[in-house]
RNA sequence: CCGAGUGUGGCGAAACAGGUAGACGCAAGGGACUUAAAAUCCCUUGGGCUUUAUGCCCGUGCCGGUUCGAUUCCGGCCACUCGGACCA
């Protein structure tokens, strides 16, 4: 080795090296194999610090399994299709696929330049027809299973544009493109029955040992399980029955009016004709203001008209005005509600908005007053009073007897619902995976949509003029490409048309990972075999932004290729991390804003790729934010330096591994193995920051030692810098992995193991034993560590400092082995 | 409003099962080497008190509880961050 530390040179001879020997390709048949993966990114122009700190926590990860002789696969591929390059396109006029793969280019070349060890054989790119063609094949085969169907969803409209533009783009109610009207319109659109798995994606949630708790929470929320009852009221001199859906069935009997969203279907069928004139200026006010308002719903006056409609109540036959209400969404339970003001403040408001009844149905259990009358509702849990033969029962027992009786009369019945929504996937883009079906007026004049035949799969994204097609406006881009559009019907042959719209590209990135097991597969997506030799994944990294949508979508898929055979797993994720925001210096948001910006490629030219990967790592626990420093980062480079000179001015003493027996210097042995041993718990918890502390303490230990150059202490300082190597490999794998050639007889990687501690060099004989009377620290003890309590009080007879602390009677003593001992005294 | 998370020196942080709070690093101060600087190395560094000691008091957002002992467990508050939001 050189006597000076140039990560400039040492860097990519190491790179190429790895690359010309192919060293992280992994073989299909391996008897110990791992799966750990990273978030797939969207390959945007330069790559930032995030993204490193999420790929060198799976490098550091994938490299550590690896030394413990586990063939891992570690692919890495390119998220790349989707809107922000659609924009890009727009804005500049160039062609998305041009600058997607530029992007990708310059990506792979940083990924490159920071060491990480991915077997680029299976690189994917969710743009590649070679890869979009399972998503329509995915798609297709779901439609077979009905889990793909049409429906008619809410979008933001834009008059003027012609338009479906996204919540983002709507301000104050207008376009912000054209500032035109925006409108809610419904269109239909594919949507997939994710809400068919929502109790087993709930129920598995168990199983998740390995992830985040606060993840585990947020699905749960998200998925939103209510159990509750539905119940029928009848509407006077009409057919309809209106259902209403409610957690608290025992408040039943304070029920005083209905409340109806504004686009419920039976709302023609009950309006009476006297009422029509305001609701349907209501329903239309309706439209266009949800979508003025994005944020802070719950502000929004409550505000209502009366339908004319009576309901029946169904328990007391009571006569019940219906209202069309602002604050009942549609979308979840039924889009109608039994309101009850005395128990709901929403109910509440909008009751003494309107002056409708309010009656109290339930008392506290204590007595104690409530607000009704002040317009505060009582939502707590109570006795019920006033409610027929249910009266005196507590909430919880209502809530079952009412269930049972509702059951029984047929008036109703138990509901669980869901917040969760089924998943709408159609876009109006571009730079999406074309959606496989063909409309034909003669064979299927409904509409439904025809599927594209398999082997006509994929049907490729056309090539385009991008500036007569991506203006951001009009209808969906594809549209307007005839060559595309016009197509032959796969049943008949006549002329039809082809679904002009693409896919949500969350549907890319909910099964990516299957198709790195095999990526040049024709036939299938991936074969069960391969499923069931690498799955599921050992370790997934990626931002906790992701914790709801991709990682639901991500089971979901998982589940259903479970049942089309292609896998016996049913969650592909066996340990989550969620990794931490690397912020600017200042501790803002890395943005251009602040011009805080720091680039990977700046900080490696200074201090090379081991310094940058070391600093990452050390700077705090992986799943919490870090602050960019670059004194720290300085510190990094500081202490790589000093390993390096350790090593080289050691060099001379591997001779010593050439002679036979010679015995170890016991103090630096021990040092050795102690912090062998906490790196290894360190890395099997993830706790790599701490790891990067042991071998700084370990390095200073070394080189502060004043040294006689005995050859025990030659051969257990060459030990100490083997097993330093390997304990920082994963973390800094190119200066250890030189200081590996001078000083393991074989390449480091080819050790295939990682160090095992042995286990009585990090057992000490002495240990520091803590006095403390009445749990304050009074002093310590040097002892053997296997002294008993009454070693340590022999000992403590001595201490003139600590006995003084004695007089008195001693209650009690506390006597922890190796750790402490504790007097309680009484004065 | 609801939900989740976080709160420890000048700063980033450690303390793994309730047992010496502040490991490791940065910054700062002092010193060595040097004509000088850089680099490197050594020492000091939570706050306070005095009798300068193997000393004492305070100290992990705040208040309380459990315990021989609490950064750690429990209850209540405060602050910040991130999600969700009229979910019946």
């Amino acid at each position: 080795m050189n006597e000076h530390y140039n990560p400039q040179t040492l860097e990519p001879t190491w790179q190429t090296r790895w690359e010309e020997r192919q060293a992280y390709e992994v073989s299909d048949d391996a008897s110990s194999t791992g799966y750990v993966l990273e978030m797939f990114p969207y390959p945007s122009g330069a790559m930032h610090m995030g993204h490193v700190r999420n790929y060198l926590i799976g490098d550091v990860i994938a490299r550590y399994m690896r030394l413990q002789g586990t063939e891992v696969l570690h692919p890495m591929g390119w998220d790349a299709l989707g809107l922000p390059a659609e924009n890009a396109a727009i804005k500049d006029k160039q062609h998305p696929e041009k600058r997607t793969a530029e992007n990708i280019k310059s990506f792979k070349n940083e990924m490159k330049r920071l060491g990480f060890s991915y077997q680029w054989s299976r690189e994917i790119s969710t743009a590649d027809p070679n890869y979009y063609k399972w998503n329509q094949w995915f798609f297709l085969k779901m439609r077979e299973r009905d889990l793909v169907y049409r429906r008619k969803a809410s979008v933001n409209w834009c008059n003027d544009c012609h338009t479906v533009i996204a919540n983002e783009q709507v301000v104050d109610g207008c376009c912000e493109r054209c500032n035109g009207t925006v409108i809610v319109r419904q269109m239909p659109e594919w949507a997939i029955r994710i809400t068919n798995y929502a109790e087993r994606l709930l129920e598995n949630l168990d199983q998740l040992i390995h992830w985040p708790t606060e993840v585990i929470k947020k699905q749960r929320n998200w998925i939103g399980k209510n159990e509750g009852v539905f119940f029928d009221f009848k509407v006077m001199n009409t057919d309809v029955t209106l259902r209403v859906f409610t957690t608290r069935p025992d408040t039943i009997f304070g029920c005083s009016y209905l409340g109806i969203s504004a686009d419920h279907p039976d709302i023609a069928a009950i309006v009476t004709e006297k009422h029509k004139q305001q609701t349907d200026r209501f329903i239309k006010d309706q439209t266009t203001q949800k979508t003025t308002r994005q944020h802070d719903r719950s502000d929004i006056p409550k505000e209502g008209v009366n339908t004319g409609a009576i309901a029946i109540h169904p328990m007391t036959g009571e006569k019940l005005p219906v209202w069309l209400a602002n604050f009942v969404v549609s979308d979840y339970g039924t889009g109608a509600v039994m309101s009850v003001p005395a128990h709901d403040q929403r109910d509440m408001d909008f009751a003494q908005t309107y002056d409708l009844p309010i009656k109290a149905v339930i008392k506290p259990s204590d007595n104690q007053d409530t607000d009704i009358h002040n317009g505060v509702a009582f939502i707590d849990e109570g006795i019920l009073v006033d409610s027929d033969s249910f009266t005196g029962l507590t909430s919880k027992q209502a809530t079952i007897a009412i269930a049972q009786h509702v059951q029984k009369q047929n008036i109703g019945e138990p509901a669980v619902t869901f917040r969760q929504r089924d998943w709408g996937i159609s876009r109006q883009r571009y730079w999406g995976t074309p959606i496989p079906i063909v409309y034909c007026d003669q064979c299927d004049p409904n509409h439904e949509g025809i599927a594209v035949p398999y082997e006509d799969l994929p049907v490729k994204l056309p090539d385009i003029d991008v500036e007569q097609v991506l203006t951001g406006r009009g209808e969906p881009p594809l549209a307007k490409v005839s060559s595309f559009l016009n197509t032959t019907c796969p049943l008949c042959k006549g002329p039809a048309t082809r679904e002009a719209e693409t896919m949500d590209t969350f549907v890319d990135s909910a099964w990516y990972f299957a198709r790195y097991l095999d990526p040049h597969n024709n036939d299938l997506p991936f074969t069960s075999d391969k499923a069931n030799q690498w799955f599921p994944i050992d370790v997934y990294i990626g931002g906790p932004e992701h914790s709801t949508m991709h990682l639901l979508y991500c089971r979901f898929w998982m589940m259903v290729m479970n049942e089309m055979g292609l896998t016996t797993h049913q969650e592909p994720i066996k340990t989550l991390i969620t990794q931490g925001i690397v912020n600017g210096p200042d501790g803002r948001k890395m943005s251009k804003r602040w011009g805080n910006v720091v680039s990977p490629s700046d900080i490696i030219k200074d201090y090379g790729t081991d310094a940058v990967r070391t600093f990452v790592m050390f700077a705090g626990p992986m799943d919490k934010d870090i602050k960019w420093s670059n004194e720290q980062v300085e510190g990094c480079h500081r202490f790589l330096h000093r390993l390096w000179r350790l090593a080289y001015n050691h060099r001379d003493s591997v001779s010593i591994l050439s002679k036979q027996s010679v015995d170890h210097d016991l103090e630096i042995q021990r040092e050795t193995h102690k912090t062998l041993k906490r790196v290894t718990t360190d890395f099997e918890r993830h706790s790599f920051n701490t790891i990067i502390a042991r071998c700084m303490e370990l390095v200073n230990f070394l080189t502060a030692r004043k040294l006689t150059h005995t050859d025990q202490e030659k051969n257990s300082i060459v030990e100490a810098i083997q097993l330093l190597a390997a304990m920082l490999f994963p973390i800094a794998p190119h200066i250890t992995s030189e200081i590996a050639t001078t000083y393991c007889s074989e390449h480091l990687l080819d050790l295939g193991k990682f160090p095992t501690y042995i286990q009585e060099l990090t057992v000490d004989k002495h240990v520091n034993y803590t006095i403390q009377i009445n749990g304050k620290r009074r002093g310590q003890v040097t002892a053997a560590s296997d002294a008993t309590e009454e070693d340590i009080k022999t000992l403590i007879n001595d201490m003139s400092q600590i006995t003084r602390y004695l007089e008195g009677t001693i209650i009690k003593t506390i006597f922890v082995p190796k750790k402490l001992i504790n007097f309680v005294v009484k004065p």
